[in-house]
DNA sequence: CATAGTTTGGCAAACGTTTGCCAACGATGT
DNA sequence: ACATCGTTGGCAAACGTTTGCCAAACTATG
């Protein structure tokens, strides 16, 4: 109701700009003087259906006139739009950036193209958006870092091919595929890296553990610390419920400093995070890595150029469009695909960033 | 595919094909024992073509079944998709994922949904994500950096609605809208900085000058240094055909290093290729900006948090997207825009990176 | 010459939507 | 009784494509 409100002032107002004459079946089959559904045979290939005269002739025209068929017809026609969405937050976060741009790749050369959605992180603009992408009738749904919503869920039962990425929203029903990393795992490497250095008094920065990925990285680094004789005391903590991941480091930091004092090593749960540190570092005369090493998660691609002070876990964010891809063919060919568990590793950096 | 079978007792067909029952005009049609004709136009808000009464049926109708207009039917009856390209070379450049953000916003917020195509900066691809654009009936092309080609040219002569972004291709035909800044104005500014800060011997690292914007920025840091009386000798140069703007400015820095040594400021046609230099910079122990200031175009948010080094002539990209849905209403509605230039400024940053 | 089989190609339906046109119908005015 | 008019709502065409089915026109076989 409301929805349908919204659009309709703005619909009846645009005008149609005169559009173009493109060529289509009927344009060929007028000029060859044969009927639309010979035409249609030749250009899809079945030679077999007509008098190699014609088919000759036809294709003579289809090559010359440049004929490309209309996808809005063809998609009409059987349900295939050769369409499917990404709904993601944040575009300019480079690790999304890095996912869609993977994605894209996998999906053109299948023949497909990519619709991005930027939802924001706001649940409305996410469900707006689902409904939005239904109705152009798109053949797959790969949602990163998803939120858990009504009409989420409601795809998803539906049998929707919904693949979800990085974070695995909190859906009640059956589950649904996944494409991310050991996110606890990931968490206990950054640990050991810490570890491994001989450091004693550690911190931990993170948002809003409202999403599984965040708190499972938590997790892990608590539990390594854990198992490693770490007592709780030795572990501080901030949080921020900031959603650009950059502020949110940066308050997270403050809140944990004011209360125990700057660690001698920092894990952050995101690399974006692990910037925002650095910043109030620098501003407190905090040396990173001397005075306090960070570790943070993703390796972004511009740390191994501006940033030699930020050790990280790596996600092979390259890999992740053919591995969404894979998980999108499972669906639609019936098979209910798991969960796809890429590798990570850690990639140590300690340089002083003025050498 | 045998359990999931299993597990639904009685699901519609899941298997043959990705056919979900949608609620359609008929649907709701037959339910309310009206015609087609009568639901679309209800539906539509022509709600006095039809008796009260009626009205209130199919509308209660449409709001329990949840009916949201197929967008492929409706775009199959008059040629309009609400469908906006967008060609981008590299996504994963924070300046392209900027740009995308903001573009896909503002098109959303008029009603529009944004086909996001990564070309590599590949002519071939470009083409080939052009064609398959026009077969899907997209509305309109926003091309960012793009390359020249005859495809290109011949969208623009066909008056497709093309607005170029960033760099301007060298098309013959009429000049089409553009987005951007005044790049010239960007290199003098950036020269402008270099010299308050007293320094004498300069460099430029630039990639590819077949780009419009490149040149122009080069162009007009040449122009502007010249002005105040800097010899051309005290100007080092160096230049790089990597298509990674990052490898780009590194390699381009060594190219300058090695024919006349480290120069006191050094300008990068983009963050990105200062960034290469950075990283060049440490390596050869050159402290930045003690030993040499460098001063980039763009400023990439990151620059704030992670690289208070570096000093940059700030570009407005959270605005282009308004600037491009202006430009794409112009020419939907004949107007033909001329060029839409927007503010820049600088922003200096001169922090030794450690405080 | 009749029957059967093959090639060649058109007809029409279907997908979902919008819209010009027309037909009932009732009400009002003369 | 008749003309006029507004209301209500259906019919059908159109957009471009694909495809099952049928019908000619041949060809081969008996």
């Amino acid at each position: 109701m409301k929805q349908t409100q919204r659009e309709q002032p703005q619909r009846d107002r645009e005008k149609p700009g005169p559009r173009r004459p493109r060529v289509s079946l009927s344009t060929i089959a007028r000029a060859a003087g044969v009927s639309i559904s010979t035409v249609s045979r030749i250009a899809n290939g079945q030679l077999n259906r007509a008098n190699p005269q014609t088919v000759a002739r036809v294709q003579a025209l289809l090559e010359t006139t440049g004929y490309r068929p209309d996808n809005i017809g063809r998609s009409l026609r059987h349900g295939r739009s050769r369409i499917v969405a990404m709904l993601a937050p944040n575009l300019t976060n480079p690790a999304m950036a890095a996912i869609a741009s993977a994605t894209e790749t996998a999906l053109r050369e299948a023949g497909y193209v990519m619709i991005l959605c930027d939802t924001h992180d706001e649940p409305a603009l996410q469900d707006e958006y689902l409904a939005a992408m239904r109705s152009q009738s798109v053949e797959g749904y790969v949602v990163v870092s998803g939120l858990a919503t009504a009409m989420l869920e409601a795809f998803v039962e539906g049998g929707e091919p919904v693949v979800f990425v990085g974070r695995r929203p909190a859906l009640r029903g059956r589950p649904a595929p996944f494409v991310g990393i050991d996110n606890r795992g990931a968490g206990a490497m950054a640990a050991d890296h810490l570890l491994e250095r001989g450091l004693r008094r550690f911190g931990l920065i993170h948002s809003a553990t409202s999403s599984s990925a965040i708190e499972e990285r938590v997790a892990g680094f608590r539990a390594r610390l854990a198992e490693r004789g770490v007592p709780a005391s030795a572990i501080g903590t901030g949080m921020s419920l900031e959603l650009q991941h950059l502020f949110a480091g940066y308050a997270a930091t403050r809140q944990l400093v004011e209360a125990g004092g700057w660690p001698e090593g920092l894990f952050a749960v995101s690399d974006l995070m692990a910037y925002g540190a650095y910043r109030l570092a620098r501003e407190a005369g905090i040396h990173v890595p001397r005075d306090c090493v960070i570790v943070g998660i993703d390796d972004n691609i511009l740390n191994a150029w501006i940033a030699p002070w930020l050790s990280s876990v790596h996600v092979p964010y390259e890999s992740f469009g053919t591995a969404i891809l894979a998980q999108l063919r499972a669906r639609w060919e019936g098979r209910g695909g798991g969960d796809a568990l890429l590798p990570y590793r850690l990639v140590a950096r300690a340089d002083d960033a003025c050498e």
